[in-house]
DNA sequence: TAAATATATATCCTTTAAGAATATATGTCA
DNA sequence: TGACATATATTCTTAAAGGATATATATTTA
């Protein structure tokens, strides 16, 4: 696709900063095993929201609201290889947050398929 | 489902600012038909995105920034009924664009429905 | 005909979340 | 011991949405 010159930003659909589903991908590592920031980091990529390694800044800066919130735990966990590691658990009220996000998120496809469905049915 | 005193941010899933698709339900409301801004306002709603009508200046500020891409062309509409309408249509590149948006749009629902897919075999 | 309402565009400020860079500290291993 | 991997944390910038308000014209109605 031909990129104008003037075209600066959102040069292609989705690369702006907005709805990567970090939160939600978050939430299910947790609800599958307790887990801390490092590998979170790492493994976010098999939610699919995040190509490979996501920013640390990111996934720090997210755990700590959700801890806030009170959907996540954590503890410092000193035995182990390496250094320190803030172990965290989700919560029961992480549990009812993540079901809701899963809500959301059929909803949000099923707008996404009936915007398909509309512009296919004018182009074919 | 119960709301913790410390969660003020981003309280339900889908509450907070993003993923609006306010780019692709415009051009595809010009792919429609040429339109204008105040009627765009009102009838972007069709598109599954926006409950009611569009805040005004989200509206007129994306039409501005399409322009200025080269997605959209307008020019003012003195006749007929009412002050003057700045009359948009889309244009060539802007047809690619929203067919790039249905791209990805088809890719984010996959996405969507894996994650809901995974959520659901963990919990039956 | 004057006031109220609807139509229409435009500008500005704030909030939210993501992106990106960098700092700091500890443990491991060659 | 020096390099590298592990691990967390902080800060700054950018993108997009949300929301308020200003301005002007046309139409309706009291």
């Amino acid at each position: 696709m031909k990129i104008s010159k003037n075209r600066k930003k959102n040069d292609h659909p989705g690369s702006a900063k907005q709805e990567r589903y970090i939160q939600p991908s978050i939430l299910m590592g947790l609800y599958l095993n307790p887990s801390y920031g490092y590998e979170i980091i790492r493994h976010i990529q098999n939610f699919g929201f995040v190509k490979g390694d996501a920013p640390p800044g990111m996934i720090y800066r997210h755990l700590r609201q959700l801890e806030e919130d009170g959907l996540v735990r954590s503890e410092w966990k000193t035995e182990g290889t390496g250094p320190a590691k803030r172990m965290y658990c989700i919560t029961e009220e992480g549990n009812e947050v993540l079901s809701a996000w899963i809500g959301y998120m059929e909803n949000q496809a099923e707008k996404l398929q009936n915007f398909i469905a509309m512009y296919r049915r004018l182009t074919k």
